[in-house]
DNA sequence: GTCTATATACAGATAGAC
DNA sequence: GTCTATCTGTATATAGAC
């Protein structure tokens, strides 16, 4: 069953988000669903096919749900607003973004996961851009939409590494103040 | 000698800000200085002991740093974007901000180092938001100067982090713009 | 698909000689 | 202060039985 490589795919996926790629093992993989090493090798050959499924999968969710946000709501505002709910979720669970958290980890991954992580900033940034350029008419900034889209998403990337560290969620906080300081 | 502890943190200061905490290893710190690992566990015994000292070292430099900034420029202006060049330079090397590394490798770490991460965090939030405010008049920005203060470091950390990924220094650049944006 | 068993490498840490 | 030697634990990965 893939059901088996879906789940494992699922506890890798949180498990780098609280503790990183290298804590993630193997064998506290297969412990976790209760199977052997030997096991999870065989849905998962090596780790790099590991990081780069758990990379892509979580970019496609992401962008899903970016998608369905586009549909929910009519005003850059409640666009925004979104978008930061997002990590606001992630911090609640004491997790970082997994591609924050495997950016920090760039030097040991593999070409093709590194490859993918850029992916996942570059469509982020790229969703973000095109919806504030849609409703410029509700911005003050006098920043463009190309570097609003990337302070936002470096911002609340920092924001919940920082926030993590020091629990609560202050500079979480000050992102969503900017996001109200840049609209009309 | 000191001299060898001293060497030692270097050395594993700038693999940290690389790879992070866990690829730096008694042995490859060790094999660097011309020395055997046990050596290097009679400068610091733990590990825990060598990240504390690390994080402790770097944030008296980065705070010196500041406070020497600080009286080289009197324009908010010039000391932001002097903050700002900081973090370039970390970049320039492909290196992470040593605190911002250490902060995805947070439930990692021992006590002791997660207390001095949040140390490091809270003194440049601190002197931000102190610099700010002293020039409240060459502002802009419809933004509190503690919330300001936060966005502008999450959103350095964040930057660093991503462009690394991506390579180039498009995210930096943005958080130049968003300085410049704020300004009278 | 999952298992046992194993190969190989490397991690942090310590004992005790020099 | 540095060394050799070693303990113990864990990592990724593979071979081959079931």
């Amino acid at each position: 069953m893939s059901d088996k490589r879906e789940q494992l795919q699922a506890i890798a996926t949180q498990a780098i988000q609280k503790d990183g790629v290298r804590s993630v093992s193997f064998r506290t993989l297969a412990d976790a669903v209760g199977v052997k090493s030997a096991s999870v090798h065989y849905h998962f050959p090596t780790k790099s096919d590991l990081t780069h499924a758990v990379v892509s999968a979580y970019t496609a969710t992401f962008v899903a749900r970016l998608e369905a946000l586009e549909r929910k709501h009519r005003t850059l505002s409640g666009k925004l607003n979104a978008f930061t709910r997002i990590f606001d979720e992630v911090l609640a669970d004491d997790d970082l973004c997994l591609c924050g958290m495997m950016a920090a980890e760039l030097t040991s991954l593999d070409a093709a996961t590194q490859h993918a992580l850029k992916k996942f900033f570059d469509e982020a940034e790229a969703w973000l851009e095109r919806t504030i350029d849609v409703h410029a008419d509700e911005l003050t900034a006098p920043l463009p939409g190309k570097h609003l889209a990337k302070v936002l998403m470096s911002g609340l990337e920092g924001a919940v590494l920082l926030d993590r560290v020091a629990g609560g969620d202050n500079r979480l906080r000050a992102m969503r103040a900017l996001v109200k300081a840049v609209l009309a």
